[in-house]
DNA sequence: GTGGTCTAGACCACC
DNA sequence: GTGGTCTAGACCACG
């Protein structure tokens, strides 16, 4: 069963999506894996303090992506090839490095400046944000 | 009259919030500044293609945070103080940084190799996006 | 024992009420009447394809209309007076033909055209629906 | 812009589906015609009763169809060339009456007493559920 | 005013 | 217990 312990939600976005990011980024860093036991609609629904459908969308799309199966009657379980995984995390990684570095950018922050700080304030959120 | 060139709309995002980020950042970054004239609401709705009501939420958000001010029939114009700008800067930027650096995190990948990667892609997308 | 060959699942429609109607239009017809004796909910279940859970809310439904009689333990038979039988045919009866009736006029079939069609594909569906 | 004064909802039966089928019948019909305006969204929903995202979801599939067109903003309107509207008659009547004949044969009524009911009751429904 | 999306809760069939 | 569907209400962007 995977765990969403260091889930944590942001306001003003769609709760969906963050599920989805979620759970793409755990494959991505290898703490999700191949044959991993998703966690009920209810359950995690009941975690996160939204409704079930909510999640049951998210996991519908992550069927249709192809990280997840799912079966009526049946739990859910995370199935991701190694050249899926590779596609994603080459989608996530540069474009939440893009838009960073692009709003920091605007914001007057130099180059050197903007790795300062992320090394600075890197482990800042750690307690509970710990990769997965 | 204050700029919009280097707008660039996100997709599958409320618009308005996107309109306020551009004028927090421009003021942060200090290329924004108090006493800067507004676009109408005609004008922007019009260069950014959108309805202008959406401008309009913008505005009235804008205006409730305290960063410009409207008069009725009147030009609107930006009021920064530097109490406020500090404000915000510390807001976006420590938001930014750190919410990078938590999903990097959760990817796997580590510090050093996060802070090459901004270096390295700081100007990639900067043709067509610059100062964004 | 009562026969279910007959039977054909219609899809997109909840199973519990497909076997109650086909339960209640063979007490109208007659083919079904009072001391028969019902499948046992496994036996059903296996026999149609479908979950224990889906007979057995079928069977509690029939038994507070008062077309079967269950006793714990025991096996179920069906128990239709006359009068019971009358009013369900009456409700069945006519609303079939009403409905058919309302959905051909509101297509711009008069009646004589209805009752042609009606008579010409009456053994239409008859080859693997005989006596659906 | 059409009426749906004689729509009467069905218990027990999803709701879109039954907007669905009445749009269709009416098409088939002649009665609704390519460029009507359909009602709005809520204009519909408070005529039926219903929540307007019930209407969202019929008018969805209804343009997936092809029957009707919508575009954000502006109102929608029905789109029926010749051959769809052929193609939805063949469908719907044989349905119709197939399904019918299948439950009143079922029912031991036989083809010349249900040719009989369907003339009889012909009219039965017809207050507030004329063609169109 | 229009259509489109997100979140919510209840119900169904299945294991 | 599981996943899947239907109805519901609020919010968003657009004309």
């Amino acid at each position: 069963m995977i765990s969403f312990e260091h889930f944590r939600m942001e306001e003003g976005v769609p709760i969906y999506p963050q599920i989805i990011g979620y759970i793409e980024r755990g494959v991505v860093a290898g703490a999700i894996r191949s044959g991993d036991e998703m966690p009920s609609r209810r359950t995690l629904s009941a975690l996160l303090g939204v409704n079930p459908n909510t999640v049951q969308k998210a996991y519908r799309m992550l069927e249709e992506e192809g990280l997840i199966t799912s079966h009526t009657g049946a739990k859910s379980y995370v199935s991701a090839d190694a050249g899926l995984v590779e596609r994603i995390r080459g989608e996530l990684v540069e474009e939440t490095v893009r838009g960073a570095a692009a709003a920091l950018r605007q914001m007057g922050v130099d180059r050197d400046e903007a790795a300062a700080l992320l090394r600075r304030l890197w482990d800042a959120g750690k307690k509970g944000e710990e990769a997965r």
